[in-house]
DNA sequence: AACATGATTATGTATGCACATATTACCTTG
DNA sequence: CAAGGTAATATGTGCATACATAATCATGTT
C-alpha cells in the first residue's frame, strides 16, 4: 500500500500518517516511529515530519513527549473548532432580512450574579441593555447586555441603529479575551413575550463575558428563539 | 517599548507581534509588515516569523494572502476550542461518583429522523440504547443512542457495565469523525422521569453523529440535567 | 537498596537557502 | 481604451544543519 497522499509536503505526511492511526497500525497509547524514522520512510527531511507530527499533537490525534517520542492518544480527545456565530451574518446567511430593535438603554447597578461574572465590586453602575434581533422581522434572539462604562466610556454615545451593540464593541475593542458558556434556559415572562414564543419554553442560550486586557468590557446573554441549533463538525 | 516577550523563538514572536495588535499599532484590516520586516526588526530569520505569523493567521487575528500580504482581521472571527466532556471525567471532576445505568437496550427500526441523521436508508435496523448517567447517585444525564450493528457487530455482545456504550466504542472505533448539534429541549415526560425534573424543563442537549469512513457508526442524542453549562474560553 | 549523576535520546526550534505558488501591478498590444 | 500577457512580490514550503531542552536510562557511589 503506502500510497503516498502527496508528494513530500508536510500536510502530505500529515495524512498519511493519520491513515495509518486511523488504520490501526498502532495501538491506543502505543508509540509511534520516531521523526527521523518517519523521514527515511518517506525520504524527506526531519523538519517535514515534525510539522506533520505537531499538527497531529495539535488535533488531539497522538500525544507528544520530548524524550519518550509520540505515541498515539489513548483516548483521542474529542475537541472541535467553534465558532460562534455572529447573528447578522447567521441571519443572512439563511437568506433573511437581518434587523435589531433596542428594548431598553439605561445606566443601572449591576445584578450580584452580573458584578460577579464580571469580577466587578457589587454596586458597580453598568450600562444596560435589551436587544431583540430579529430575522425577516420575526423575532430571533433576546439578548441582555452590560457594557462597563470605566472600560468603555464611548459606548454611552455610541449610534446603536446601523450596527449593533456586538459588532460596536467588537470594532471598539477588538481584541478583548473572554470566557463564555452554553445552557438551555427556561423562557420566563418576559422573554416570552420578546421572542413570541409559550413562557417555560426552552430557549438555547449563550453567555459571554469579556476583558480587554484586566479590565472587564462586557456581560452578555443570548437567548436564542426555540428550536435554535448551533451545528459543528467534530 | 517593544519588549521581547523571549528571546526569539517563533512564539516569542508571536507574542510581540500580538501584543502590536492588541495595543492598536495597526487599524483593522491594516496591512502589516511583511515577513521580512519582521526578521530585521527582531533580528531572526524570516522562517520564524512565519511560522509566528501562521499561528496567529490559525487564531484568526490576521488574514494572510500569497500576494498582498498579512493584514489584522477587519473583524476578528470569534472562535474558540470546544472540548466536548466526558461524562464520567466531568463528573469525577466535580468531586462525585460516576455511575451509569442502562434503562434500554433493543434491536429496532430506526426512526425516521435517525435515519436521516445517519445517512442510511429508511427500515435500516439498529441497536437502540437508553442509559441515565448518575453523579453520586443522582441523574446527570440521559441518553438515548443508537448504534449501526453493520459498522460494529461487536457492539451487541459489548459488556456495558464497566464502561459506558460511549467509551466502548471510542476505544472500539477510536477515530471516528462526525458532525454535533447543540440545542435547548423541553423535557417531555419521559424525560422529566429520568432525570427527575419537572414536565417541560429546559435541558441543555447534545446530538453527535459519528462515521468511519464512509461507515456510519453511531448518533447519540444527549440530555443533561437541567442547570447544566457548556464553559468555555474564547 | 537508595540516591545522585551523567550519558543518551527524541522532540523543539532557529537558520539560510532554494524554489513553489498565488496574486497584484504594470505594460504591451490590438 | 480594453484585453491580455508578463514581471514583480509576499507568502508557502522543503531541506540540511546545528543546537536546545527535557526526560529517561544506565551507572556508580554511599
Amino acid at each position: 500500500m503506502n500510497v503516498a497522499t502527496q508528494a513530500t509536503t508536510h500536510h502530505g505526511i500529515r495524512e498519511a500518517i493519520r491513515a495509518r492511526i486511523v488504520a490501526g497500525e498502532w495501538e491506543l497509547g502505543e508509540l509511534i516511529p520516531g521523526e527521523a524514522d518517519f523521514a527515511a520512510q518517506y525520504a524527506c527531511a526531519r523538519t517535514t515530519v515534525n510539522r506533520a507530527l505537531q499538527a497531529l499533537a495539535r488535533e488531539g490525534i497522538v500525544e507528544r513527549k520530548r524524550k519518550g517520542g509520540t505515541r498515539v492518544r489513548p483516548l483521542p480527545l474529542p475537541q472541535a473548532l467553534l465558532r460562534i456565530p455572529i447573528i447578522r451574518a447567521e441571519v443572512e446567511a439563511m437568506g433573511q432580512t437581518y434587523d435589531h430593535r433596542i428594548m431598553r438603554r439605561e445606566r443601572s447597578i449591576a445584578p450580584g450574579e452580573v458584578a460577579k461574572r464580571m469580577q466587578l465590586a457589587q454596586n458597580h453602575e453598568l450600562i444596560h441593555l435589551e436587544t431583540l434581533h430579529l430575522a425577516d422581522g420575526h423575532p430571533f434572539a433576546f439578548e441582555r447586555r452590560w457594557v462597563n462604562p470605566a472600560t468603555v466610556p464611548e459606548f454611552e454615545g455610541a449610534d446603536l441603529t446601523a450596527i449593533s451593540a456586538n459588532e460596536w464593541l467588537i470594532r471598539t475593542v477588538p481584541f478583548s479575551r473572554g470566557e463564555a458558556s452554553l445552557s438551555a434556559v427556561s423562557a420566563d415572562a418576559d422573554l416570552a413575550r420578546a421572542l413570541e414564543v409559550a413562557q417555560g419554553a426552552a430557549l438555547f442560550t449563550l453567555e459571554r463575558a469579556t476583558w480587554f486586557d484586566a479590565q472587564s468590557v462586557t456581560f452578555t446573554r443570548l437567548h436564542y428563539h426555540q428550536g435554535y441549533r448551533l451545528n459543528f463538525e467534530l
